[in-house]
RNA sequence: GGUGAGGUGGCUGAGUGGUCGAAAGCAGCGCUUUGCUAAAGCGCCGUAGUCCAAAAGGCUACCGAGGGUUCGAAUCCCUCCCUCACCGCCA
């Protein structure tokens, strides 16, 4: 959420700010800035009367401590009871719809984000390692259909499309990857494992603001009105929601596993074949949160926390910068790391690192104590998503014989160096 | 799910429908004094919004949340949420 009083300051340079990401959003700030004026010239008339009110009320307790008649005064206060009402329910309405438009206008992009219209103009920042130069080439569909490490169709059966059912080597490898990532990053990194609930309520995707906008992409339990987790970003970075930290305790540092659940709706048929854009899928996110002065820096810290994952397991990537056409609506600065998946002949994302500035913590009121309260900044970052990195594991070490060998740094996780 | 108890400022903890934004203690900050690994005295010490060009200052709101009664609510009433205890059910 972006501060108000920003807003009513800068107008302009908001406008322009925002104009990068797209067309459509000045007439949010002016619909925002119109409902703030109106809210506040209620606001001050509302507070006239109450002030009116106390200063009544307190002389008709001293009137009939002294056993004086008060009636008069009484009747003078009842009198603006229905004024006070009107503007009290005036206020409420003006608050709620200001608030309303606030959620709805996504985050400025940081001035160091590079200035662009879609994905075609987000730089390639560095790329890792290269292509390896492969005998044999195959989907990871066909791999894994024929090592039997996946079912598709009965995960269909039980699930429906986008769910898939891990088998045999194909589950243990699975595991053997979260095992992996999460203690690379808490041994090695600093990060402190978090093992969060997979359905939160939805104050908290409104904290991460995956609500009010993004309401059609979740999973909803209706009965209870809580959702299912589409990242672990959700439940981890509101965990200190409504709190404030001790700048002592600044950075957070968590790392958590858990899967996810996307209903991607409006990507019929999801346009991809296999592991690569599923309905639940497994990930071990990062999450930062941090003081406006260190964020750019933990953001550097955590995409190189990421990066690590891939070269470690020897897979070719490269990272690009989102430009201010493409970054997610709530982030102010993004990368992204891509994969390359040889029987996809693509690069596949795997990670997106984002810091938020204090966008999320408006929303969930996440401060800190300095010399005053100041909003903290919060990043996060998938480190990394597992079925993408399954998919270019399995891609990558496809053997002329049609096994898999497996990079060095899984072989005691996996218990075997080859499937 | 049932019954009971309770939710007050960073913490502990008082609180009578009316000078209560809230006693007191602890912690914290500042000053003074004595001096030596501290003590004592005094003062300050919640958050947010809003008014004023701004500062100073004023005002408003907040005692789990939302309603209600009243001229006036931390205090009375209702609903909900949460915590704790016991019971029930259960991986």
């Amino acid at each position: 959420m972006l501060d108000i009083r920003l807003i009513r300051e800068n107008p302009d340079s908001v406008k322009a700010r925002l104009a990068t990401r797209g067309p459509g959003h000045e007439s949010a700030v002016d619909a925002v800035l119109a409902i703030d004026g109106e809210r506040r010239a209620a606001d001050t008339s509302l507070q006239g009367l109450q002030a009116e009110r106390n200063r009544l009320s307190k002389e008709i307790g001293k009137l009939r401590a002294s056993k004086q008649d008060s009636s008069a005064l009484e009747a003078g206060v009842k009198s603006f009871g229905s004024r006070m009402e009107e503007l009290n329910a005036a206020v409420t309405v003006l608050d709620a719809r200001q608030r309303d438009l606030l959620l709805n206008i996504p985050n400025l992009p940081s001035e160091t984000t590079p200035v662009g219209r879609d994905a075609a103009d987000n730089p390639v920042l560095r790329e890792w390692g290269t292509k390896p130069a492969l005998e044999r080439v195959e989907d990871h569909v066909a791999i894994g259909e024929r090592l039997r490490l996946f079912d598709f169709e009965r995960g269909g059966k039980i699930s429906g499309s986008a769910f898939v059912v891990y088998t045999g080597a194909g589950a243990r490898l699975e595991r053997a990857l979260i095992n992996f990532l999460l203690d690379l990053h808490t041994t090695k990194h600093g990060y402190t494992e978090i093992l969060p609930p997979l359905v939160v309520k939805p104050e908290s995707l409104f904290g991460t603001a995956q609500l009010p906008k993004f309401a059609d992409q979740q999973y909803r339990c209706a009965n209870d009105e809580l959702y299912l987790i589409p990242t672990a970003e959700v439940p981890v970075t509101n965990l200190h929601r409504e709190e404030i930290l001790p700048l002592a305790s600044l950075p957070v540092k968590y790392a958590a596993y858990t899967p996810c659940f996307r209903r991607e709706a409006g990507s019929a048929g999801l346009g991809t074949r296999g592991l690569i854009r599923m309905h639940q899928f497994d990930k071990v996110e990062l999450v930062k949160i941090t003081t406006p002065e260190t964020s750019d820096a933990e953001l550097e810290s955590l995409t190189a926390d990421a990066e690590r994952v891939l070269q470690l397991l020897g897979l070719h990537y490269r990272v690009i910068e989102l430009c201010t056409g493409d970054i997610g609506f709530g982030s102010a600065k993004t990368y992204d790391i891509e994969v390359w998946a040889p029987g996809q002949n693509a690069y596949l994302e795997v990670s997106s690192c984002s810091n938020f500035g204090d966008y999320q913590a408006r929303r969930m009121n996440l401060r800190f104590k300095g010399e005053k309260n100041r909003f903290c900044h919060t990043l996060n970052g998938s480190g990394t998503a597992l079925a993408r990195l399954y998919v270019a594991l399995l891609e990558s070490g496809l053997q002329p014989d049609g096994s898999v060998a497996l990079p060095p740094a899984l072989h005691k996780y996996f218990g075997a160096e080859t499937i």
